[in-house]
DNA sequence: TTATATTTGTGTAAATCATACGCATTTAAT
DNA sequence: ATTAAATGCGTATGATTTACACAAATATAA
């Protein structure tokens, strides 16, 4: 009875990145299969003797020729049991995080094969891959208020006003400027740059790094991360 | 390539407990395999026209007879190609809680096969069964504190000290007991019954009910359940 | 070179929420 | 009747969150 257990085991990744006020999501274009022509979350099936992470991440890097920079299991699929109309597949998802660094170098170089596209500008995705999209974005507008992920979409050095409208495009609030910089400034979790960031118009502002070192160190104290919103 | 994948999709519940001050975690003795005499989670292979969810009531009813009250998926273990010696094997984890009620039960008519364990008394497991177990150990604290499912562990009609000692329990804290009693009264989401407990000593204590409908309503407009400590 | 537009950077008062803490009430047992 | 044990309620203090306005630094246009 156990022997004859036939269900496929895949991988696939959420990847999100940042750039210019809007969130993107990296997808591929299904190149075989009943779902050909539709686009699709980069993945696909983990090898025998191939942790799931390294799947993920193989998978990427073939697909994508992306390296992240934030990654966590995000759910398994597999109570559709024709999620797959060729196969009983079930797929534990990855979310992951990338800076808008790597989101250009697709954009340029590998278009044809993986694109990144506009989080309101979804096409028809393959497979369930449209719930599990919506279960990642939720997943990542939860993560925003009680880790600092949001300084994984951003540059090394960011300003403060970009780290503000992160937050504000995501996840679809106002923001009190004023407030949101005194919190984050209380946490003592990111520092002052002695530079500058070549700016269009007004003042020029300061550019800020996050310390991640810092930040484990709190951690370890009890220290929790929260950006509240009225 | 993708013919010859040869990975086993298992299921595994954590189901926890909790009665008289104390948290209890269900498991199996196994029977068979390079791991019998270790007692395990309760699980087995998912079928192949069975979703997962399916698969771990099913194997809880067939392993352990019991039926929960809460019920999530946990966490995909897959990461250790080699955490069951026999087969790859990835398996799913669920996590679900029960009612003093259904923990009796087991206790009492099946006590050979499933058994019922003190949280600080968790012999040696099975696998990976003891990461699964502190994972879901993690995942149960968490989630008490940002939602209402410590009322899952508690009988339908439940004194406002057992809810408050539960807490005090599960978190390994204390709590001033008029604050937490201010603090859950003013969310609404539960109302006193006509019914008074029958106590040992001193005044006697009205009964409360979840009002699981209410709490619904609530998060429908945004209401957020979140227990903090001192 | 002056004025204007644009964006950054800061401070304070009011309101809300969390914490700390004490005492009266109701029962059972002596 | 007194004591022990547990429930049920209220208030003052401190901490946090919210709301809100104006000065400073630059680029551009007049």
């Amino acid at each position: 009875m156990s022997e004859n257990q036939n269900i496929r085991v895949a991988v696939d990744a959420i990847v999100f990145g940042y750039q210019n006020n809007q969130l993107y999501v990296l997808l591929i274009q299904q190149k075989f299969g009943t779902e050909k022509s539709y686009w699709a979350l980069p993945g696909g099936l983990v090898k025998n003797d191939e942790s799931l992470q390294d799947a993920v991440k193989r998978e990427l890097k073939e697909e994508t020729n992306i390296t992240v920079n934030y990654f966590e299991q995000l759910f398994t699929f597999g109570d559709d049991v024709f999620r797959d109309p060729r196969n009983r597949v079930i797929s534990v998802a990855y979310f992951a995080l990338v800076d808008a660094e790597k989101l250009k170098v697709i954009a340029d170089t590998d278009a044809e094969k993986a694109q990144w596209f506009k989080i309101d500008e979804i096409p028809p995705l393959a497979f369930d891959h449209t719930i599990i999209l919506g279960k990642a974005i939720k997943r990542l507008k939860a993560k925003l208020i009680y880790e600092p992920i949001g300084f994984d979409l951003l540059p090394k050095e960011f300003l403060f006003s970009e780290l503000e409208n992160l937050y504000c495009t995501i996840l679809e609030k106002e923001i009190d400027r004023r407030n949101f910089r005194k919190k984050i400034l209380s946490f003592e979790i990111i520092e002052e740059t002695d530079r500058f960031s070549p700016v269009k118009s007004g003042r020029p502002a300061k550019l800020f790094r996050f310390k991640k070192e810092k930040y484990n160190a709190l951690l370890e104290k009890g220290f929790h991360f929260e950006i509240k919103f009225a």
